[in-house]
DNA sequence: GCCAACGTTGGC
DNA sequence: GCCAACGTTGGC
């Protein structure tokens, strides 16, 4: 499928910011990189299936102080499989995963831009138009999320950023 | 550090 | 297929 063949899709990933932020990002070669390391299903069926170059992403930072949006990326690669399932000494290692037929697919992402200001979680409470978002539903873990246009334009809105 | 919510595992 | 036990996520 090509970029153009439909329209362009919208995500939220989570990310420890001690372990990878979005500022690590930006400081990788191309500010680029493979979204390794996700072992949930539905979060898999994501990258695997549905995420298409061009999408667009928002970066978010869990377990942050404070936890926020932080920046956008873009899919920049579609779902392949994620090669640190078959490392033993990667600590996402699955030895039930074979490479004839790999269980876990990752993506390759790319920094566009840093939000001028974060956007916390705190402040998408409450926001009009945001009820159904995926990341404030109670008891939400999944670090790979759709956010549906009127989401997107919204917060992008409230980052004081164009929603593209 | 606490703990609620979730996903996975495995005994039956 | 059920469900208790366990490990993990992630906000607070």
């Amino acid at each position: 499928m090509t970029p153009a063949s439909r329209a362009r899709r919208y995500w939220l990933v989570k990310s420890e910011p001690e372990t990878f932020s979005f500022d690590d990002l930006l400081a990788r070669p191309d500010r680029t990189t493979h979204w390794d390391g996700v072992r949930n299903y539905q979060a898999r069926n994501l990258l695997r299936d549905d995420m298409k170059q061009g999408d667009l992403v928002f970066f978010y930072h869990s377990s942050a102080d404070p936890t926020a949006i932080v920046g956008i990326a873009e899919v920049v690669r579609e779902g392949y499989p994620d090669p640190t399932a078959f490392d033993p000494k990667d600590s996402h290692y699955d030895s039930k995963s074979r490479k004839e037929e790999p269980t876990w697919f990752m993506v390759d992402l790319r920094a566009r831009e840093p939000f001028p200001k974060p956007v916390t979680l705190a402040a998408l409470r409450g926001v009009k138009g945001l009820e159904k978002m995926v990341l404030l539903q109670k008891g939400s873990r999944l670090s790979v999320q759709p956010v549906t246009a009127g989401e997107w334009e919204i917060i992008c809105r409230l980052a004081g950023v164009s929603a593209k």
